[in-house]
DNA sequence: CGCTGCGTTGAGCTTCTTCAACGATCGTGG
DNA sequence: CCACGATCGTTGAAGAAGCTCAACGCAGCG
């Protein structure tokens, strides 16, 4: 079945053994969201993570006013909420499928059990953890000691390494979307991409956005002055 | 020895054998820093870890116009800069002594394999990874989604839960470290607490703090304008 | 065809920072 | 022991960045 061929591609759990991947697809089972839908609110109970299998998922934060700050945005393969199971509390943040998605759910208990007969696992675990905290203290570093236009250049530049280094960056989520993830709201984004058009660094077309002057933006992305 | 002694006090230590334990002591090396010393600076390499033995250490960022954003301060018996060691990659910010401080190093390699042959100790390191990120998307969500009234408030009471729920806390940083650690500058952040006084919410006596009305802080650190 | 979600633009305002000056405290060296 | 300088905290006035509120255009879709 494709189940397996996928697991066998998370890099998560690569390096388990044939007969540890089947114990794997005993104990998970497959959920299917869509566009729109929640996965769980914050202060659900963390029973157990997930591993995006298809579609796009993100984790964010609500103030009480309704303002949100997007955490993450995962895609097919990477897993979220692990964290809560390592500390048996609740989850910290909400979870939504942007797009139609499935994903694949690992319980708890079920998971510590093969985690601590498997060193690899251990350390494959670790290892993602610890990207996370190094996203999360860029995300930091962003939001407290970086202007609007920084976050954005920065961001513009992340995209383009991420898509082979491409000058036309295609953009995966709408702008308020991604606004809420650079802390800021679409008003403010939209403005500042109209900027960057007018100070020639980028062009500007719908989700299309080519990069017109790249050391410009690194400037910017540094903390340059606009 | 009392290093040993110590080293029994470290939770992410906790369920090591006897025998384990003297293997501890023998790959790590003690080291002292005075008041204000660098431990390490963003993007050198990460060979190593550190626990906090006596002292208080800060972990922080610079932009390039000098501002600082701290994101941890540390005191005796945690651990500090163990992500590095799992990614294989260099300090992703600076490491600073704010008192007279001693630290443990372990270094990579070495301690790689105790977890390896360790599930306890790969469980320990699991949560206490968690833990830091659960506070990381706490202050992502203090950064963005409230105003600084709301952040020191929120620090107030979570300082009063730190010293058995008292209505008078004592601050154990200089107020320039607090503003930097909570998002703001020295300037603000006196203007505020001077304002919380004035609204009969605290009253202020240098770094003793006495909580006056806890419901109304409780309101302002869930969003409530001021 | 109208509705709804999304993006854009404009005007005004709030919050926070910047810049500057000043008082207090503390450690140190004369 | 006192005087000095450095660091820290406070206060005031001005400015900048980004947010709120409101209106509008546009596309997709029932």
């Amino acid at each position: 079945m494709e189940l397996m061929s996928f697991l066998k591609q998370v890099p998560l759990f690569a390096g388990l053994t044939a007969p540890q991947y089947d114990e794997l697809a005993m104990i998970i089972t497959l959920q299917d969201y869509a566009r729109g839908q929640s996965i769980f609110a914050e202060g659900d109970p963390g029973t157990g993570f997930y591993v995006v299998m298809e579609g796009l998922v993100k984790i964010y934060k609500l103030s009480i006013e309704g303002k949100e700050q997007i955490l993450h945005i995962f895609g097919p393969g990477e897993p979220f909420a692990e964290a809560a199971v390592f500390i048996g509390s609740t989850f910290p943040a909400h979870a939504l499928a942007l797009e139609k998605s499935r994903t694949i759910f690992i319980p708890r208990h079920a998971f510590i059990e093969l985690i601590q007969a498997n060193p690899a696992l251990a350390m494959n675990m670790l290892a993602a953890l610890s990207m996370r905290l190094k996203k999360f203290a860029h995300l930091i570093e962003d939001l407290s000691l970086k202007e609007v236009p920084g976050r954005v250049a920065a961001h513009l530049l992340y995209l383009s390494t991420q898509q082979g280094d491409s000058d036309t960056v295609k953009l995966n989520i709408g702008k308020a979307q991604l606004a809420s993830l650079l802390g800021t709201i679409p008003e403010t984004l939209s403005r500042i991409l109209s900027k960057l058009g007018k100070q020639g660094l980028i062009s500007s077309d719908g989700p299309q956005i080519t990069i017109l002057d790249r050391d410009g933006l690194e400037d910017l992305a540094m903390g340059e002055k606009l």
